[in-house]
DNA sequence: CAGTATACTCAACACGTTGTTCAGTAAAGG
DNA sequence: CCTTTACTGAACAACGTGTTGAGTATACTG
């Protein structure tokens, strides 16, 4: 177990790093403490001095992702994202979210792919749930049933991470920033719209 | 590796039982093989005469289940569906499904899990790609946008997965198997209708 | 500038898991 | 009755794990 507190930032960068390069080689379940050492051109000793286990690291990775992610997600106030897109325009913070998931699509790829770690997807789908569905189901006027508003929000959380998913393993993104972030307007927009589902 | 071919039917069953267990104790990360022939009371060395490793014996049981499931969706007519749902019907063949999901809910909530595997997720929206997806585009009479199409795909089949794992994950199904086919229905009815996403 | 703390290296350790091998056995079937 | 089939049991080297203790290079501090 990891004793010492005060360590250097870069090398734990290195070994994140270094987890996703070795992820993206072998898969999550096949990384060994003694190749991500290797990969991060550390000592295996001062792994150690850092984290307990490959599991660990995953889950600094993952929070350092969603911790962003959310900050981004904060921003954006899904009533006013309406109103640009019914005139035709881009919602600037919403772009901003995809912006960030463009630009650590390397990252998200991995860990979401077949090779990475199973509770990432559902970390990211909490994270919509908590931000863009909150400020949804207050907007509407009537209450709906409990049950069927547990579904629903699994609806729209998967329905949005499969297209971010799609997006991300898409080759060279074959679609621009502004053209998801249409898209998942449009989505959100759809489902907001659905009282005969 | 495992060389020998004819081997005992419920040995086997026995291992995939086992790493079920394993599984829902520890996390597929942490299964061993040891543990693996401790729980399905086998020897060891009796392991790798069935399989190579623990991923292999995942594999097994992933397209075990797989295969069953993608029998039961064959049968499945969307038209035919749409039909008999908006006669307040229900229609069997979709019923038949749900059911049967329903009769392994509990592999399918450890696969799908956090402590499971992430190709599984991939795998099953596969299998309802290659059935109700194809039927719907056919039956559609204008042609879609092929990357549109793609993201619609990805947006419908995550959709309809993150239903069935919510309701997977509900500890004692909250819905019947009557009320989730009807929901699953509903979505796919609702996103044939979209024409204005 | 000497002294100390920090971050890391290096080698070694016991331990557990892996994958393989080979001799042995229990049961079923021709 | 004897062979085949499926499995047991024990042993093996090889490898990864997690920890330890001694050592080093660098930066900071009084």
């Amino acid at each position: 177990m990891s004793v010492h507190e005060k360590m250097n930032y870069e090398t734990k960068q290195a070994i994140k790093k270094a987890l996703l390069t070795q992820i993206e080689e072998v898969g999550f379940q096949r990384v060994t403490v003694k190749n991500l050492a290797l990969t991060a051109k550390i000592n295996r000793g001062t792994f150690y001095l850092h984290y307990a286990d490959k599991f660990e690291v995953m889950e600094d990775l993952q929070q350092e992702l969603l911790n962003a992610l959310q900050s981004y997600i904060e921003k954006v106030q899904p009533v006013e994202a309406f109103h640009t897109l019914q005139t035709g325009q881009l919602y600037h913070p919403f772009i901003v979210v995809i912006q960030f998931i463009k630009e650590h699509a390397k990252a998200f790829r991995i860990i979401l792919s077949e090779q990475g770690s199973p509770t990432f997807s559902k970390k990211m789908k909490d994270v919509f749930s908590n931000h863009i569905l909150k400020n949804l189901t207050l907007s509407q006027t009537e209450v709906l049933d409990p049950i069927f508003e547990k579904y629903l929000q699994a609806f729209i959380t998967s329905a949005i991470l499969g297209v971010i998913q799609e997006w991300l393993e898409g080759e060279d993104a074959d679609l621009s920033v502004e053209e998801m972030a249409t898209i998942h307007l449009r989505i959100v927009r759809f489902i907001s719209n659905l009282s005969d589902l």
